[in-house]
DNA sequence: CTGAAAGCGCTTACAG
DNA sequence: CTGAAAGCGCTTACAG
């Protein structure tokens, strides 16, 4: 490997000078530059990264963790992330959770053993103990989709969103909506979605049955035999509300196999807006969250943090209902 | 932060030891090895990786680079690569070109630069350019997709697929088949899969029409315009083939909005195979390329030469045919 | 079983 | 405008 006393050596320079000329500070002659430049030229030597990082605590690396990659959502936001992160010469360390809790400690821990400038976790939930590792690392930590304490943090209005889209189907004149859910250790997901149902019937004076309440975890097959057992009930729901666009799928699968009818048989909502989404029958109600810009509003704001803007910030993304035929 | 020097004068011996036991190489006593946890525990202390690198000429880091993470293929092939990294107690650097072919290059540089122990590049041409820069990479690379020269690399079954394809269309009557390809700067894709169409249509004797031809850019959108582009000849084709996945979407749409029955107006079949596909009438006809499957060989491959073994090795992936009815 | 020393490839005051 | 020196946090022979 050529390294910069090759390149001191061969230009019959010092290190120093080469550095300098390398990082634009500090004079170096014209005609040292012209040396330098030649040499490298010949060469191809480029800096290490690992000295460097040694020597000056950046790696201009920044870690991500998100559940799975191969998800429309994560894989929208991590659009939103790079594009943000090459502005401004950063690269991405991706890690998977996986939905395992422990691996979202585990990996703020191993990214900073890399010494990564900074950790975007998408989140999946507050736990005492993630709330802890964050507080003690030693890089900033950025949250997205949830309100971790004490953490900047962008969530999606998920309160608002699910209230509205509750309120415009009972405006539509659904009376008895059920809902697929996931577990409370999410609690953008799981408690605060549920909340808003639960709000909302009140609200209207409907009728809030603890059978119509189901939980899947995340899963297309989750959502699938949710929706299973909720049409196995004696006495039909007229809608179902799915609070993620994955377990939705399942719930249409689950619809179309026993041959419901989407919206005669059944109203259907969801959250989420896929690519393909214009091609299914019926086109879903749903909540858009434009996880691209999400991705992109968490990495400014980490960005911010970079530079030395130090205070904890708290926003709420913002989101569209798209209207379809399923409803 | 916590080093090693404050480990070492903590629990009372030097950084040697520290060291030792850390990498559970070399002999420490029992009393040493407790004394040296405990001010771990403590102290929250984790080694730094950019050190660890700098001296071991390792850092765990693969690079990856393709050309867009939010697209099914690609969020599929990463999780397969994913996969064998973490068996591996690899990460993975990400890295996105959007398609513009000078980047592959810089990339393949900045990786290095990064001092990764090895580059996963899912290629997209095979220019003279960038074989040369992988030939001049300290660190082994490996390609998915291309049968890129002198590099280890693992390209899907492009002409044998396609030509079986195109076969079984003109065994189920059709005899007018258009193309949708993409242009020839990607060789597997656009080539390969071009030439196993033509081909296969003079095996057959069945002629090789230049204007049923069409070219997009791998964009939903090309796809969409060279479905018009053929639709609005004057006489139209029977069926057609298009070589991506996401081209095909577009190419739906087209005719979806156009009105044109599929198969009973024009036959369609493709390449790749969707998580929603099952949900969008007709269900196509299509080549499953298994792309997860494809990231896992491609990064055992990368795997046994960071281990080792030296020589490059050429494989073709395995595909399967999935019958919907498109056709 | 343990520690002192050298060195990985950089950057950064500092002195000239 | 330039170079010598120190040091970032590790690992690895080597001597004991």
């Amino acid at each position: 490997m050529t390294t910069i006393n090759d390149i001191a050596r061969l230009a019959n320079v010092s290190r120093s000078t080469v550095s300098r000329h390398l990082n634009k500070n500090g004079y170096v002659s014209q005609e040292a530059q012209e040396r330098i430049d030649k040499v490298i030229e010949e060469t191809g030597y480029f800096p290490s990264q690992s000295a460097k990082s040694l020597r000056t605590k950046k790696t201009g690396v920044v870690g991500v963790i998100l559940p799975k990659i191969s998800t429309e959502t994560a894989s929208r936001v991590v659009d939103g992330i790079n594009q943000v992160l090459q502005e401004n010469d950063y690269q991405m360390l991706l890690t998977q959770t996986l939905l395992e809790k422990e691996k979202e400690i585990a990996f703020i821990r191993l990214l900073q053993s890399r010494n990564v400038d900074g950790i975007i976790l998408l989140g999946t939930n507050t736990d005492e103990a993630l709330v802890e590792e964050i507080k003690k690392s030693d890089v900033p930590v950025v949250v997205l989709g949830q309100d971790m304490p004490g953490t900047t943090s962008i969530h999606y209005p998920d309160y608002k969103a699910t209230a509205e889209m509750i309120s415009y189907m009972i405006e539509k004149g659904y009376r008895d909506i059920s809902f697929i859910g996931v577990p409370e250790d999410d609690p953008a997901v799981g408690i605060v979605r549920k909340k808003a149902y639960i709000d909302t019937l009140k609200e209207h004076n409907l009728p809030v049955l603890t059978e119509r309440i189901t939980y899947g975890d995340f899963s297309i097959d989750s959502g699938y035999h949710a929706m299973e057992t909720i049409m196995k009930q004696s006495k039909k729901p007229d809608a179902v509300f799915v609070v993620t666009d994955n377990m939705a799928v399942g719930a249409m699968q689950y619809l179309k196999e026993n041959h419901y009818n989407i919206p005669a048989d059944i109203g259907m909502a969801t959250t989420g807006v896929s690519r393909l989404s214009k091609y299914i029958e019926p086109v879903l109600t749903t909540i858009d969250f434009q996880n691209e810009k999400a991705g992109i509003a968490i990495t400014r704001l980490l960005m911010r943090q970079l530079n030395g803007y130090k205070k904890t910030k708290k926003l709420t993304h913002t989101y569209r209902r798209l209207t379809g035929n399923s409803l």
